[in-house]
DNA sequence: GTAGTAGTGTTATAATATAACATAACTTTT
DNA sequence: AAAAGTTATGTTATATTATAACACTACTAC
């Protein structure tokens, strides 16, 4: 079995539950001070579990904004390639999932024509309830 | 005129000036100790030329880095459309200037047929120069 | 059942970024 | 050139994000 589907501990599990239970990414100490009822104290117990569920394809990190979202895709086999919506007025962030543009970039060749092992885009814009108001 | 061929201050020249000294990506507080001989004291100096740098598109940000780099392009008109490659090995930056994939990507629509702002692409892998060592 | 690996708990601290306030300089309108 | 508006500066303090380092525990594989 590969790594991206070994079971999840104690901590991950904590960490995963509190993140899926967002619609909105969150931060890091929002999921410090949320999970200390269940026995998670410090910084570094997250940040782990955050790499842990990171490598494991189960969040997301949206880098524009620090903060971590859970994957919606139920068997995540790309963890390193990422497409996100991010409305710059509610800070929500949405995973787009669009195979041609998908493909498009995980086939692009730099000019020296070297494919890349990973990528993260984030557009940018107003999101359509946001747009609404 | 419009904004971003406005003239820069003095402290957004000393720090365009040392960043593009610099072929990597630098750090804010790297950029801080290395222009403290020319008068800049304090974090909030930096940062705020930074800004203005950013929004004039003379600096973009590398978001997985949090560093800096100077853009490439003589008069870059499209500040908040940027696309790096990023060596894991060296950390070093390089902005891509590929027109079809810029173009698709400035046109790029969601699944509701809106489009967006801008974006931020970064692709990772191994540079040229640290595949050969 | 012991060796190796992954996970936990904890303290301290490093690295990144902004708030808030006072003042100065540049613009442009009159 | 004085007033008003805007942009930039200088400064102190503090908020936010992330990791180092060390001691210990639990799981996993042979």
């Amino acid at each position: 079995m590969d790594n991206k589907n070994k079971s999840l501990s104690k901590n991950q599990k904590i960490v995963l539950d509190f993140i899926q239970k967002n619609k909105k990414p969150v931060k890091a100490y929002s999921i410090l001070s949320n999970v200390q009822k269940k026995g998670i104290n410090a910084p570094p117990q997250v940040y782990r579990a955050l790499d842990k569920l990171i490598e494991k394809g189960k969040v997301h990190k949206v880098e524009s904004q620090n903060s971590f979202v859970a994957c919606k895709m139920a068997n995540c086999d790309t963890p390193h390639a990422t497409i996100f919506s991010i409305c710059y007025e509610c800070d929500n962030a949405s995973e787009i999932n669009d195979t041609k543009l998908f493909n498009y970039l995980s086939e692009f060749k730099d000019s020296s024509g070297s494919i890349f092992d990973g990528y993260n885009l984030e557009f940018f814009g107003t999101c359509h309830s946001c747009k609404k108001n």
